[in-house]
RNA sequence: GCGGGGAUGCCGGAGUGGCCAAACGGGACAGGCUUAGGACCUGUUGGCUUAGUGCCUACGGGGGUUCGAAUCCUCCUCCCCGCACCA
């Protein structure tokens, strides 16, 4: 048994020493980055981070070998809050916690046998990284991106700050489930959507991710095309006292209005009703509504609540006067707070009206009934034909949304507008572990920014932890300094950074992790960018990715890359999970890493987590694969130990299957036999379909290939040394990206030279004919099973003559299998002898199956000269068909008919079952 | 409600028109090795079976296309995930 513990230490020790995995920028050689998501040092490595990198570090080597000049660095997310609530907990300060959490996380990753190149690694919390946050904070302000402003927002209690909308989950917190709170309170926001249409846009371009991610991204930004109406307001007497505008996606239902509702935190509510007598009632309503969380207001299937405020409008397209209320669905967020209700065709409208006995008016007709807006049980919202609507009646529904719109601007009281759900970006933070925003404020100047001489501003070590209150409140020397514009006192912004800001461009600090000038190196950063491969956890669908996507998109109108898209593929691996349930500490059910590896060794657990389930898939996982992982892995190493003498490296092929040409020391006479063409077969067939399996990221199905080629070479008898040792060394060479240490054992104990980590990836040939192994034995075989060997065979001995007997259940078949065999595509443009052939109608049984195959025979120039098909008389149409064959390769084609001919001519034939005789 | 993804043998999980009773692994069973156990090796692992290159039943359920369907179309059921009073 090896010791796997020993062989990796070894390899690790060695491969540090040599600096094998070093990036160096080389115009010359093409790039490739593979990045996953940088982790946030909580000190503790999980199963979830060894499945992230062991799938990054398998692609990284693989990339390698293949001869691309790899990128693959690693560091650290490492603002944030678990690093100070353990300041608050236990004393420690957030950045001494950090930095231990740091060296834990690095040795685990470094145990693993991780590929990084580690003179790149980074870490936010470092003030040469977050300087560069301040610095493009301030370029944001300068455009007018970064702005300050009143709002309402949500407030986490527990985590003691505000939180962006892409951090509400089901209206709790999304790192401590708390229930959010609504305040109002000035705070510093990003301005996401500028770029809303233009995130958009870019998902299209996406096409190497995730559909579910790309669909994500596209509802959250939610954008809607419709159009806007402006409404009259009056008073009881009819007298105009103002106007509002809603927007609507359905103008086609503009004449079915029968009220208007406006949000309860729309200003024009307490304008409106002030003095009057709805004024208490309202304002009651107001702040009961108000006090509701935002779980209470969103529930599902909640019941709708308004009121009517003592106002009416005007109805522009028929002059009606309608009732104007507040109610608890509209949102104010959504459009402009206000909405025009059509309760014939709007479920909502239609609860609300039903409930307050609001006038329902139908406007939209079925094709094929009538609607009675009596009747009606729910609103009718599928298409029809406009009735009720003055002079649009007869209208189609979807094109009155047309000629309304362009009616209503022609009049000045509507325009077409787009509507998007996307907020901008909240990036206030009232804690003490980020980046502080390079901001003062002078009584006489306002809120002045920091000059970036003066960058960065470092957040201060004199702070006090006390649970309560933004620790940076605590530092006196931070909090006093001076106005820079004219040097009064002042204070401090105390509040610091989203982190998701570090998280949102340290992609492109890899490129240059030393530079000091800027955020990066351009020149480098376009030789490196983008990310040609990005691998991490579907949770940040959303937030992370969108900002990402957003952040270069500035940096390019910053004048900074060239690129406006960060990562061009993605993949979002599945979870962990064990029993059922997701790992988790509160399951109970946490395996941790560093037993496994103390265990079994790095090798073990990353082929486990790699062969256990694809990817993106859930990975259930199970010590009893985690045990079969380790077998394997000393199966193999025995395989190669115990064998040892009959190993004889000299290059990958002996019989020149890769394309390459026979190995002119290849010299055996009794071989190859045919075991041995058996192996050196398989072996390029493993080469190819593990290499296709890793380009498609299938790696368990990658080691699934694997695993068939060791246990073919341990049945392998009689073994001639170069054949085997050239599938053990092609083994090796598959092995490296997955199991790496072992496979630099092996590599090194069947006397290679270098380290097997940087070996360029064994190539496999397309196309098996190689002519000079015609020396190998004239073979008859027979039976389904040994068609396909039978005609790589026939291949490589350029027969004069294939006679392939079929009978009548295997017609269809053999033809499929030649087709295969030929290494024949599938066609889906049959062409021109595709017609000629079901153009007859006594060819259509056969017709799809040959014509399949014909055209490509033809198209690929098959190097069989005859093609001979045994068929029944009752099969003309096989005759003719075998006529095209003929014609297309103008070789002689033979028909044999009968039983005896097939019988004797096949030897053992079976009935039933198709034979193939080589001459 | 809208959107995305699923349902395969004892289990995890491949397979997207014919070498499919279905890869690979796990588990189980039998045998070998061994003082024994473990490890390792070999074989079996849907049912029937005259043991055959045999028959039957099967890839969530119904219907269809095809010479042929786990695979294509259609309807249905169930599960997971995301968004959700977005006008």
């Amino acid at each position: 048994m090896a010791d796997f513990n020993a062989i990796q230490e070894k390899w690790q020790k060695e491969w540090e020493k040599h600096g094998i995995f070093r990036a160096v920028e080389d115009n010359k050689k093409k790039k490739y980055y593979v990045l996953e998501m940088y982790p946030y040092p909580s000190g503790r490595l999980h199963m979830g981070h060894v499945r992230n990198y062991s799938i990054g570090d398998a692609f990284a080597r693989y990339k390698r070998m293949r001869g691309f000049n790899v990128l693959y660095p690693m560091g650290y997310d490492a603002f944030g809050m678990p690093a100070e609530n353990a300041a608050i907990k236990g004393g420690t300060h957030p950045r001494k916690w950090t930095e231990s959490s740091m060296s834990d996380m690095r040795s685990a990753q470094k145990q693993l046998g991780m590929s990084y190149d580690w003179g790149r690694e980074l870490a936010s919390c470092d003030p040469s990284y977050y300087k560069w946050n301040q610095w493009f904070f301030l370029q944001c302000l300068k455009k007018g991106l970064a702005y300050r402003k009143e709002s309402p927002i949500n407030w986490c209690p527990s985590c003691n700050t505000v939180l962006a909308n892409e951090q509400v989950e089901d209206g709790r917190c999304w790192r401590c489930s708390s229930v959010v709170e609504q305040k109002n309170l000035e705070q510093w926001f990003l301005r996401i959507t500028d770029y809303a249409d233009e995130l958009l846009e870019g998902l299209s371009d996406l096409s190497d991710w995730p559909e579910k991610v790309r669909v994500m991204q596209k509802n959250w930004i939610g954008k809607s095309e419709g159009t806007e109406i402006y409404f009259d307001i009056v008073g009881e007497d009819g007298k105009k006292i103002d106007r509002i505008s809603t927007f609507t996606t359905r103008p086609d239902t503009v004449f079915g209005i029968t009220y208007l509702v406006l949000a309860v935190e729309h200003p024009k509510v307490i304008e409106w009703t002030k003095g009057t007598v709805y004024e208490d009632k309202v304002k009651a309503f107001i702040s009961k509504v108000k006090q509701k969380s935002l779980i209470e207001r969103t529930a599902e299937g909640k019941e709708k609540n308004g009121m009517f405020i003592g106002k009416y409008f005007i109805n522009p397209v028929n002059g009606e006067r309608c009732p104007l209320w507040v109610a608890d669905y509209a949102l104010y967020e959504y459009g402009t707070g206000a909405v025009m209700a059509v309760p014939t065709h709007d479920q909502r409208d239609f609860e609300f009206a039903k409930k307050y006995k609001l006038p329902l008016r139908v406007v939209i007709s079925p094709h094929s009934y009538e609607l009675d807006a009596e009747k009606m049980s729910r609103a009718y919202t599928e298409d029809g034909v406009l009735v009720n609507s003055g002079e649009f009646d007869g209208t189609g529904n979807r094109d009155a949304i047309k000629e309304i719109t362009d009616w209503l601007e022609k009049k000045g009281v509507g325009r077409r507008t787009i509507n998007y759900k996307l907020r901008d970006w909240l990036i206030s933070r009232q804690r003490y572990w980020g980046t502080p925003i390079p901001i003062i404020y002078c009584d006489k100047c306002g809120a002045v920014p920091v000059p970036e001489s003066e960058l960065p501003v470092l957040l201060p070590d004199d702070v006090r932890f006390t649970g309560e209150g933004n620790p940076l409140l605590t530092s006196e020397s931070f909090v006093n300094t001076r106005c820079p514009k004219c040097n009064g006192a002042a204070r401090r912004e105390t509040d610091t950074m989203d982190t998701f800001i570090d998280s949102s461009w340290y992609y492109f600090r890899y490129c240059s992790n030393d530079e000091e000038k800027a955020m990066f190196d351009r020149a480098k950063a376009s030789y490196w960018m983008p990310v040609d491969q990005y691998i991490g956890g579907i949770e940040h669908a959303i937030l992370h990715l969108l900002y990402s996507r957003f952040f270069t998109r500035v940096l390019r109108d910053h004048g900074l890359t060239g690129i406006s898209e960060p990562f061009k593929r993605l993949l979002t691996q599945g979870m962990v999970i064990k029993d059922g349930r997701k790992m988790s500490k509160s399951f109970g059910n946490v395996v941790d890493p560093k037993d496994i590896i103390k265990r079994y060794g790095s090798d073990t657990a990353r082929l486990f987590i790699l062969f256990a389930a694809l990817p993106e898939k859930e990975l259930d996982w199970s010590e009893l694969g985690v045990a079969g992982a380790y077998r394997f892995l000393n199966r193999v190493y025995s395989l190669v130990e115990s064998n040892l003498d009959s190993v004889m490296v000299e290059g990958d092929c002996a019989l020149g299957l890769d394309g390459k040409g026979q190995n002119p020391k290849f010299q055996n006479p009794k071989s190859p036999n045919a075991k041995d063409l058996y192996i050196e077969s398989l072996r390029n067939k493993t080469i190819k379909l593990v290499t296709e399996h890793i380009e498609n990221f299938e790696l368990s199905l990658a080691i699934g290939k694997i695993m068939e080629f060791v246990n073919a070479l341990h049945k392998y008898q009689d073994k001639d040394p170069f054949i085997f040792g050239g599938a053990i060394r092609s083994l090796t060479l598959l092995l490296s990206p997955f199991t790496p240490h072992l496979a630099e054992e092996l590599w090194q104990m069947i006397g290679s030279e270098g380290f097997v980590s940087v070996q360029e990836w064994p190539g496999f040939a397309e196309d098996r004919i190689d002519k000079k192994a015609e020396q190998c034995e004239e073979t008859v075989l027979q039976g389904i099973s040994d068609i396909r060997e039978v005609l790589a065979l026939a291949r490589i001995k350029e027969p004069k003559r294939i006679t392939l007997f079929v009978s009548e259940d295997w017609k269809y078949k053999a033809i499929s299998v030649i087709k295969e065999s030929l290494e024949i595509k599938k066609t889906r443009d049959p062409g021109l002898i595709l017609k000629t052939i079901i153009s007859d109608p006594a060819l259509k049984p056969h017709g799809k199956a040959l014509s399949r195959i014909v055209p490509a025979l033809v198209k690929n120039q098959s190097k069989i000269p005859t093609v001979v098909l045994d068929q029944d008389t009752e099969f003309n149409a096989l005759n003719e068909n075998i006529k095209v064959i003929s014609d297309a390769f103008s070789a002689e084609v033979e028909i044999i008919r009968g039983q005896d001919s097939k019988e004797q001519k096949a030897g053992q034939a079976m009935p039933g079952k198709p034979a193939i005789l080589i001459e």
